[in-house]
DNA sequence: TTAATTTCGGTAAAACAGTATCGATTGGAT
DNA sequence: ATCCAATCGATACTGTTTTACCGAAATTAA
């Protein structure tokens, strides 16, 4: 397996999706080009991440085998071995993040749920049930949980953050906006809406100069 | 203004935050070196990327005013001119967002929300209307809106975006999964979270291995 | 069976982004 | 008043990511 750069690997799960609704219609095999064109990426781009998660390599004049291709995908991305998560914060964000639909097919299962709120304990969404924040040190200790998604107010989050590092959270995917700090073995990905929409507006400022 | 490259643009909303934090504490003057520091970023990059948008200097042994520098990250970011924008797509995530706190501080402002479920049409979350969606086409015209954030399940994603289009919208906050296909003139940032989960995890792996 | 065409994989070149270096300038300490 | 340390801006360098190119291989069609 090749190295892989980051906005390559953000790349991939585009690709994943894709090529699902491809297999749907009962395609067979699919060319690079014809990704390409799909997602309006160049044809080498497609050809070069491909070929840095494949084993088989394509035939020409025919392309590469979509079922051969997503499984690929899929290894590679994990989505076969499950990630378990906790998410921690059920206010707005929190509650539509437990009822997300396309997570299990991400590889990703949310198993508990956590909040201080008196009123939001108790409750189960979609299946998972919200409990104290108290009770999660021994959540985290007894299930061997890794991943935590966080979804609280800024105030607190370094101190929610340094906690459940302590008890042996390893990766934060971490909604709240606000920069945090962790050990260097810890790993942090950050969904900073700010920035999104910062790109969405300049973007937009760009199209405007231009013409 | 210099040119400013995409990742370099999607840290200045993270700059802003974090200057906002030391405006409040009263602090006058910050040095690149401490922004630096307390982001993890090289001191180099910080310097560079705020001499590409500020027109004052910073001085030695100081560092920058800081206000004049929060201004300039405004002014660059857009903040100052309020975005408008409607929601299509009142589910969970639509919801959540509606509620979401934090958008006026980004400089974006919701004026109208949109749903075709008969239950949603008619509500008021947090001061903004849900309106059927059969009444939209009326609401861009009369109201010069140019952005919308989409948060409808995927299935119809690519004939709400043509409709939305043709209708007068520019720029498209997508946080439906999959790839929509738009004329050049038209802008779009996907929130895909497969993609930054995707990311989460395989850093995670990453580091495991290079233990 | 042969020719034409498509697509492949690999390599080379170009563009871009990030890092390091360096002299200049300023503020504060002595 | 002078010196020292910190920080700046500019520029040069390095590394990474993307794009372009090219010969080879395989399928399809004549």
């Amino acid at each position: 397996m090749k190295y892989v750069s980051k906005n390559q690997l953000q790349r991939y799960p585009v690709y994943h999706k894709l090529l699902l609704n491809h297999l749907k219609n009962g395609e067979e095999f699919i060319s690079s080009r014809v990704i390409a064109a799909e997602l309006g990426y160049s044809e080498e781009q497609v050809r070069k991440d491909l070929q840095a998660i494949t084993t088989y390599p394509g035939t020409p004049k025919r392309g590469r085998n979509l079922n051969e291709l997503v499984l690929s995908l899929e290894e590679f991305l994990g989505y076969n071995d499950m990630s378990q998560a906790i998410l921690i914060g059920v206010g707005h964000l929190g509650a539509a993040l437990l009822n997300y639909k396309l997570f299990p097919q991400m590889g990703l299962k949310i198993i508990e749920a956590f909040d201080n709120d008196p009123k939001k304990v108790g409750l189960t969404i979609n299946n998972i049930e919200v409990k104290d924040y108290s009770s999660i040190k021994e959540f985290i200790k007894s299930s061997g949980v890794k991943i935590a998604i966080l979804c609280i107010p800024g105030e607190n989050l370094q101190v929610i953050v340094d906690e459940i590092v302590k008890m042996g959270i390893v990766g934060i995917w971490n909604f709240a906006p606000g920069v945090i700090n962790v050990p260097d073995r810890i790993t942090v990905q950050n969904v900073d809406l700010a920035s999104s929409f910062a790109v969405l507006t300049h973007n937009m400022k760009q199209k405007i100069k231009a013409k």
